[in-house]
DNA sequence: CCTTGCCCTGCAATCGATTGCAAACATTTT
DNA sequence: AAAATGTTTGCAATCGATTGCAGGGCAAGG
């Protein structure tokens, strides 16, 4: 009987009858109204909000076999890093007409989730992975899988198209920077050692070192370890102290920073450093940290764009990058005489 | 033909083709398993492994009516602060079976979006909304709609339940502590004069201070803000200048400390300064900010679970609120004579 | 041997929108 | 005037899983 009346919600059928017309009239008047005519296209209109009409997407997902979402997997949602690089994706997808599934590719034991819980045409349209280390080894060709790509972080031999900075060019700024001030030598605060991150940081930096000395600190870019490898630079000999650090991000810059001001060193006048990301704050420090800029916005806009793209079964770039800038501030000087 | 020869992805009828049983009695395999024969669960199980069967949610979703998906509205994806909530809340909803989708009140101009979008129960089980400016008036008690409720902020004068953090005592504790030190002159930095949370927090501030003299300093929340309410500190003739300042979030505190400190006033000696909100970077500046915590991850959580509740067809409270904790570190001292 | 009742299982309707096909009608061409 | 072409619309199948209802099988009780 629900048939004659409608409880709460007007479905389809609800329109068609109002506005005299069948569903599928009312189905086109809605999708493509070109093909319906003049007259017919207004009454339905006008049936359609007068009864409040509001389409059933489950309904629409499974006729037409996609999901309207795409899922945004990462390590970790609290990272502002993250946040603002969702902040883009959510807001292009959007113009799309998609939503943003967001998970997390962690438990909170640390361990990684059974990915394949999102690996499923009937949840996701896309998806973009910002894991470099997830599990995802065995998934890179599947046909029953929607599309995948990876976005900041990539998982090394695995054929993915890639969204990212320009790691190695950022670095190299970076240090050149630094050289270019007359530094030879220069620390570094890295990232864990098989992060893909750190290694092609790393190697920018060394090529932009040339013969300048370099002292590594070990990090993992959180601002505890920015915090230990300020005790590792004061517990180092003075003729052994680098005159200019260079850290793999903004987090450890900060800590670092903070540690040596602490122990009454100054910078940059004793010590130059230099950070990575330009997240929102550090501009707002004193002193203002140079860093490199990631757009990380316009990477969120990017990946999205490109999934959208893929999902749209068009041919895609395997591997994009953005530029990185250099944000000169006030904590690199050239060394002390 | 599509039924004799499934093309990628296995359905429910190759499972039970396959087991020689019915489509129900898989799907009742799969969801009541009490109710079949234990000779027959262990063959369809046995199909469900071999086929690789996964389900396909919209076709469920559009049978049980629901959507598995709650959405977060937000004002500001890019913001530290909303996105540990969302950690919080993203994990709570998993462990439930529900994903989690995000979206912006804002539009890039900065207008609100018709929120219509996501109220709706074809597109949402469930809406947490953490913008207390979104255009919600005649929404409140809908039945049409997705139970909504409101985490953060709220909506004044809108009938919507309420998670959130115990606004008025939070600004108690700040001011108090300043009280304690001996400050009887305190700055704030407020945020918009609309905003829900700066007229809890400035009445608690007010409560606090007792018979201490009050100096206001306009401010959105923003490190932009903090920076302008040091010029307008410098600005006052000394004997005006409060000699301490609660900031309302921990952004104005550090760009107001920064602007301070870059005249050469010094943190505690010459001014006070505590802040709000215990986003994880203050504790690492130099001097360590003291704040007002708020618990950021058991907001998400809980909003998740009180979500789920109504969801379930639960009663849930109408207020929900979470204790704030002072965490003293190094920016309030005693002042000077 | 016939009921009665319980346990399993299958049938078939249902959720609501989309779309290929063809009918009905209008318009143009020959 | 007949034929060809074009436009508009409806019919009915389809997407894939769930579930109320009823029937078959079997055991226990009379």
């Amino acid at each position: 009987m629900r048939n004659q009346s409608p409880p709460g919600r007007a479905r389809l059928s609800d329109v068609a009858r109002r506005a005299g017309v069948s569903a599928a009239t009312v189905s086109r008047v809605l999708s493509r109204p070109g093909l319906v005519a003049e007259a017919t296209r207004e009454a339905v209109l006008k049936a359609v909000s007068e009864t409040g009409y509001r389409i059933n997407h489950a309904a629409r997902n499974l006729r037409k076999q996609r999901t309207g979402c795409v899922v945004a997997l990462l390590p970790n949602l609290a990272n502002s890093f993250f946040a603002k690089i969702l902040d883009g994706m959510g807001r292009e997808l959007a113009r799309a007409g998609y939503d943003l599934l967001v998970a997390d590719t962690l438990e909170d034991s640390g361990r990684h989730t059974r990915l394949d819980r999102f690996l499923d045409p009937s949840r996701a349209d896309g998806i973009v992975l910002m894991d470099g280390l997830a599990p995802f080894d065995d998934l890179a060709g599947r046909p029953d899988l929607p599309p995948v790509i990876t976005a900041c972080e990539w998982i090394e031999g695995v054929e993915l198209p890639r969204v990212m900075l320009d790691n190695r060019k950022g670095a190299e700024l970076a240090v050149t920077h630094l050289r270019d001030l007359g530094h030879d030598h220069i620390g570094l605060i890295g990232g864990p050692p098989d992060n893909v991150l750190h290694k092609d940081r790393l190697a920018g930096a060394q090529t932009a070192a040339g013969s300048a000395r370099i002292t590594g600190f070990p990090g993992d870019f959180t601002m505890q370890s920015g915090q230990r490898a300020a005790e590792a630079w004061l517990a180092l000999p003075a003729r052994d102290r680098p005159g200019a650090v260079f850290a793999f991000s903004d987090e450890m810059a900060c800590a670092f920073m903070s540690g040596l001001r602490r122990a009454g060193i100054s910078v940059p006048q004793d010590l130059s450093i230099i950070g990575f990301d330009d997240i929102e704050l550090v501009s707002h420090l004193t002193p203002a940290l140079t860093t490199i800029r990631q757009p990380k916005r316009e990477i969120g806009r990017k990946a999205a764009q490109i999934i959208l793209d893929r999902i749209a079964g068009q041919e895609i770039p395997t591997v994009t990058l953005l530029e990185p800038e250099l944000m000169l501030r006030e904590t690199t000087a050239a060394p002390q005489r």
